[in-house]
DNA sequence: TTTTAATAATTCAATTTGATTTATTTATTG
DNA sequence: CAATAAATAAATCAAATTGAATTATTAAAA
């Protein structure tokens, strides 16, 4: 039955991997916590009653851990709703001032840092410009940047900060020559670990996760992951990215590049297979803007300035669209996503027209045996790619997650 | 920041999508159980302590669980080992004899139905060969199938089937061109529900999988599954399919067919693209055997009787790993596989020969930012499908699964 | 060769945690 | 006032953990 295996490709095999840990009664208590709160999350207020229909557990059940999250501060209960017979039901809802999380994103131009709150609100900004990220003002700009941002709270709000979570694009240094940045210069991102520098300089718990990942993570959560189970999300940045949701939950994958949708083979207009990377990103247009002779500067100063370029514009809607098409049927073939968000680094019009396009180009493709997933547009907004690093440290202490039930076995 | 979620594309979307149900107790240990038995399965045998290591659990909670599951005969002690210091550890592995169950596979020219037994051995099995499948024959195959085999066991032993599982490829009537079967006789396959019409006519419980999702199944618990915690498998028959394995988990999708890598897009030798179905299936190898005037019938006799056809299958060979490359390729920049899986309908030197092929393919692509997967050969050969379906009623009960720990919220 | 120490596997008994069950109270509509 | 629904308190039950004890073995010292 398991005579032989391959000898495989290049890479060492682990001889058998593990499934998860066992699962243990604190373990169960922290998920149902967990649960309880995205429930209250994905529908703004539920009473303790709803949350037990949905939950499936009992009443009596709901009942403890909800007034022990209401009595952590986490949840709010809000005015009685009268109307129905019996009992009025009192909607809980989440504590918008429950937790804070720092959100930082780094950018091809710019660098964000945002205090958001336990809803998603952005509280509190800061933001620099570049021509290109150095590490050593990156780092100086978070790590300067959180005690500015900290004399602006009380002392009891800076207690509820959960931690820093840092979107960044992977491999910096492979960026240099697209975008201009001086190669020696960006070398020095190699082996320089941001995570553990941040780390290093504060007391908060740090986490580091790709930008296209988290502005995924962003959709799921403050976005369109309450219609949609699953759907594969693409960031049309400088490079394009993107990530994946599975059954509700962030998917990064063992190495944590599940989503980099970039090396997604595609067919170009001449027909030949291409990256999708190098049709799909801004850097194409800016490329195709001068050799047109106009100045792609108005690409960089906003996303939500862009001025209509005409032609060209059309013309890097239309490839971008065309590959996108055939990269989503190539994904609804491997996994049947219910659908395809599309974002990016531009203003909403722009978002718009593409998405229009990639509906008709996929119309045009053969779909014999796939579920074309709904093609739509991002529904969080620009701050995508920071909120969702904010979103990390909410994660991986309120959040919905599988994995709290089981145990780490190392 | 919720603002606008898109129009989307044609099918309706649930208002909210809620994420599954909460734990409790009895659930934990049903969890456990399995995790204590999977563990076991992998490992061939395991003793109490080395299972208390790998899960995390207390020495003394598995030493319950897995005296309970010696009780039930589902485990069974081996003989102490001696050498090292300290008391003599005593190996538990799975009881053979502990559970049966049956397979059924449907094929294009045959239809297969195995009794397999706890460690995935086919110990009874029935064989009926068709010029192309119909539903009555195929049902009454099964259905007369499964009292003559249960004469050759004990009573005793019919106790012990967990039921029926059957790997099918779905849409049976969109074969008809292509297989030269009358297209009206397909037809009757629309709208007709095997898995009721063979759960109407046995007190079994009936399970129903893609064959192609169901030889992935069998791969990952009796194959590669051990050694790869996710890859995408193809299963390389009249036409190819396949399946995916997440954390160990199969993979299905919200309907289904996650994993059916028909319709993903590849350039063709043309640069056109093109329905990977199209060119990485063994209906292609049999027009191209047509066209060059060769009789293609010792393709469809046996697996394992195919004779070296020469120039064709050796431009088959090469047009598959050229189209099979470029999938993996897309797919590992969708997932980051571990592993790229290859089996088919066909003897080990084919498939060897394919998978040199795809290798060597791969190699040539452009592979900036993937990560390529190992691509290895299927493990587990020719019955792949229908110890697959069989494996269906055992996952269903005895297999670890996340799914067992939360309440179904319906 | 005998004795003693160390170690590992396993199990017993008591404890703790947390979900469920049952019964009760409260607030509302018709 | 009857019916109904929400919320909760008390008692119960299931299962994992903790800590201690038992058993079987090897390694090393006398």
């Amino acid at each position: 039955m398991t005579s032989q295996a391959g000898s495989g490709g290049a890479s060492t095999v682990p001889d058998v991997f593990d499934p998860g840990g066992g699962a243990n009664l604190t373990r169960v208590r922290a998920y149902n916590e967990r649960l309880v709160m995205s429930l209250v999350r994905r529908h703004g207020s539920l009473s303790k009653a709803d949350i037990a229909r949905r939950s499936g557990l009992s009443a009596q059940t709901v009942s403890v851990i909800m007034r022990a999250l209401e009595k952590d501060g986490l949840l709010m209960r809000g005015d009685p709703v009268r109307g129905r017979v019996g009992q009025p039901s009192i909607p809980m809802r989440l504590n918008p001032d429950a937790v804070y999380s720092y959100g930082v994103k780094i950018g091809r131009r710019s660098c964000d840092l945002v205090l958001m709150d336990f809803v998603g609100n952005i509280r509190l900004q800061l933001h620099q410009t570049h021509a290109y990220p150095m590490p050593e003002e990156i780092l100086s700009f978070i790590v300067e940047g959180i005690p500015k941002l900290e004399r602006m709270l009380t002392e009891e709000q800076r207690g509820r900060i959960a931690g820093v979570g840092i979107a960044t694009p992977f491999q910096l240094w492979s960026w240099a020559e697209e975008t201009g940045a001086p190669r020696e210069a960006m070398a020095r991102w190699r082996g320089f670990d941001l995570r553990d520098a941040v780390a290093a300089r504060t007391h908060h718990p740090v986490l580091m996760q790709n930008d296209a990942t988290s502005a995924c993570g962003a959709e799921l959560i403050f976005g369109v992951g309450a219609s949609y189970p699953d759907f594969i999300y693409f960031y049309i940045g400088s490079f394009i990215g993107g990530g994946i949701v599975l059954n509700s939950a962030l998917f990064s994958g063992r190495s944590g590049t599940a989503g980099a949708v970039g090396p997604l083979q595609v067919s170009d207009r001449n027909g030949k297979p291409q990256q999708l990377l190098k049709i799909a990103s801004i850097f194409v247009l800016e490329n195709l803007l001068r050799e047109r002779g106009i100045d792609p500067k108005p690409l960089w100063y906003s996303a939500d300035e862009w001025i209509d370029f005409g032609e060209p514009l059309e013309t890097w809607i239309q490839l971008t669209a065309a590959a996108l098409a055939q990269a989503i049927v190539s994904s609804a073939s491997i996994i049947d996503f219910s659908a395809a968000v599309i974002d990016g680094g531009f203003p909403g019009w722009v978002r718009e027209r593409i998405v229009a396009a990639i509906r008709k180009a996929a119309g045009e493709l053969d779909l014999e045996g796939v579920i074309l997933p709904d093609i739509i547009e991002g529904a969080v907004g620009a701050q995508a790619r920071a909120i969702g690093g904010a979103s990390l440290p909410l994660f991986s202490r309120y959040l919905i997650d599988t994995n709290v039930l089981f145990k780490e076995t190392a």
